[in-house]
DNA sequence: TCAGCCAATTTGATTGATCAAATGGCCGAT
DNA sequence: ATCGGCCATTTGATCAATCAAATTGGCTGA
């Protein structure tokens, strides 16, 4: 009979309690946690003393009631559509929630099918006062999330630009807090490298039209190339439009080498995959990068665009702390980060590749 | 100036302000959330009816100061390592996220980088009462989460096997709750499948000795293969340890190809991809089957063994609540599921693959 | 007729922290 | 000697719900 469970055995510590054992009243121990400058020296030694002994550690709850801070931010959870592309959200969620927990906030899931659904949850999450936040991602035209959210006077901030229901990203009527990255950067970088390797040659392997994110990656290759010389008709011929996968990938590859690619920039890593082992089962002449640098791409020596993350995350957590600190709606100047080129084995000079 | 912040134009509704509009007491309000059976139906409707024109939800610190439950159980969030892989975590915890939320819970993730560190997390998620309870993933071998949470009465419940230091998976000293997919039912019934189809040569694409999920899933075959009558060495000659991914599985499928196997029985989706892949290139003839059931697989027409995860999170809550529900440290029997093949054109007959 | 009982509803107390205001001690200036 | 002012600390009130106990009123049966 060893292992009993102990529970209430010890009455949970309180502010009081410890209070008492310090010989100090409540608030002093309330001021040690959080106003310790009000304290003289030697008693908030004394009270974080009994703090540690006791290993009392604040209600949330009872904390909340009277803060009206909940310490939680929001974020959707989505159900998992690509293996490999949703390495990047869940990469962007770790980072969320380290860098959460780095400012004593949590992150809480919650799920939704449909913007409708998702407006409920904000409805109960925030009347329920169980968030204090919400971070968004997954954007789209005539996000009716935005204006929800502002209405409400919910502090908010997206990982991802705000598109009109026109297509251009043109500022929303509401401005509100955004943080994106910046593709065509991303892709123009790439091409510029693979340019610089010596190859003339550059297709790009992308998604078909009409994802603004697939358009814009596709438009930094296509500028890049229009100012290194290659002229509209080459470059249309050097362009592919395939759903997103590893197959579609060493598909398009495999027509473009034979129409003279030498070299390819990749919407995604899955299509960059592909059009590897497109490239490597063609006797392995050719440079692949692919977009968003994850993890099975830096275990096959894929050169990819990574997208920092970490600065989004740090950018969209600073913008909401900084609206539940009672900031105007206004946020700090949204902006468009800009991606870095990780080189690997699959862009790297090799003999007989100079032109 | 019509955007303005309506934060606070009008006050929350609470409950006493909610009876107070219907004309009622506080506690009627409650009793109308939490104990409608008490009210007389007329009443009960007139307040439901008030609470719905107010839009009154309850505020959950307050709640939870009264009922010590904060309605909310934690998980470990990890940090990314394969992309392909990591789908069936993924999938695990937007299961997870959508379960509790039916039953009125909430997912809260926290990170650690190692066991003490997550101990620590215990400690703080624990004391705060921030959390309820936790599931935890990723069991290992000497894994010390159970006997601390155990100790300090933390209900949890685990999705993998205790296994113990020897290796073997014999019960923990501790009994706690878990649940698991039972690995080799998964790769015995695939390589049942393969046989069925006609298939004699079927090779195992694994991953290295040592991994106690690896090795389970290779018993499977090796049983299997065992009843049909082939012998150790031909055995021996057909398995394959490799580390995973797609390049990993090709390289091994095309030595086993030219070893004369016809089919390939995989750990996991990445390797079975790039069996997949080397099956094609060497002309198409030979069947497939992978592990997890990724959407990757799916989009490629991989036949897989999908893990019943939804049922583990049913099972995984319905423990963690019973023991919140007071339930004596005994478990509902831990159980293994049984996860099911789901056949795509990577492993249906084509003409001329019978025996 | 009225005690007794039951069901429906109300009142009082409590949860654990923080805000706001009050207290006590000490200093220098009047 | 006395008083305003300042500092460190304490006391009282409050956040919004629920639990537990008290109340109300209707109905039954001796």
């Amino acid at each position: 009979m060893s292992g009993e469970v102990p529970l209430g055995a010890v009455p949970r510590p309180t502010v009081s309690s410890v209070a008492l054992l310090a010989g100090v009243s409540r608030q002093t121990v309330s001021n040690a946690l959080n106003n310790p400058e009000r304290l003289q020296p030697a008693t908030l030694k004394k009270v974080l003393d009994t703090i540690e002994e006791t290993g009392y550690v604040r209600s949330a709850a009872a904390r909340q009631m009277r803060t009206a801070r909940s310490g939680v931010i929001a974020y959707r959870l989505d159900r998992v559509r690509d293996g490999i592309g949703g390495a990047v959200l869940d990469t962007f969620l770790h980072a969320l929630s380290a860098e959460a927990e780095r400012r004593d906030y949590r992150v809480m899931l919650y799920t939704a099918d449909s913007d409708e659904a998702e407006l409920r949850q904000f409805s109960r999450l925030t009347r329920a006062r169980t968030v204090d936040a919400f971070i968004l991602i997954e954007t789209h035209r005539d996000d009716v999330r935005y204006g929800w959210l502002s209405e409400h006077g919910i502090p908010f901030s997206v990982f991802g630009r705000p598109w009109s229901s026109d297509g251009t990203n043109h500022q929303h009527s509401l401005n509100h807090a955004w943080i994106d990255v910046d593709g065509a950067a991303g892709t123009a970088q790439a091409t510029r490298h693979l340019l610089e390797l010596g190859h003339r040659e550059i297709a790009f392997v992308g998604w078909p039209h009409g994802s603004e994110t697939g358009d814009e990656r596709r438009r930094g290759w296509a500028e890049t190339l229009a100012r290194a010389g290659t002229d509209a008709p080459r470059r249309q011929s050097l362009d592919s439009w395939q759903p997103d996968g590893i197959l579609s990938g060493s598909n398009a590859a495999r027509r473009l080498l034979d129409a003279g690619a030498t070299a390819f920039v990749c919407a995604s890593d899955s299509l960059a995959i592909g059009a590897y082992s497109a490239v490597q089962a063609a006797g392995g002449q050719g440079a692949v990068v692919g977009f968003d640098d994850t993890p099975t791409a830096a275990a096959l020596g894929l050169s990819s665009v990574r997208q920092p993350l970490d600065e989004a995350v740090g950018w969209a957590l600073g913008s909401v702390f900084a609206q539940l600190d009672g900031a105007p709606g206004v946020p700090g100047e949204p902006s468009l980060l800009t991606p870095q080129l990780v080189v690997r084995a699959s862009s790297r000079p090799v003999r007989g590749t100079t032109a």
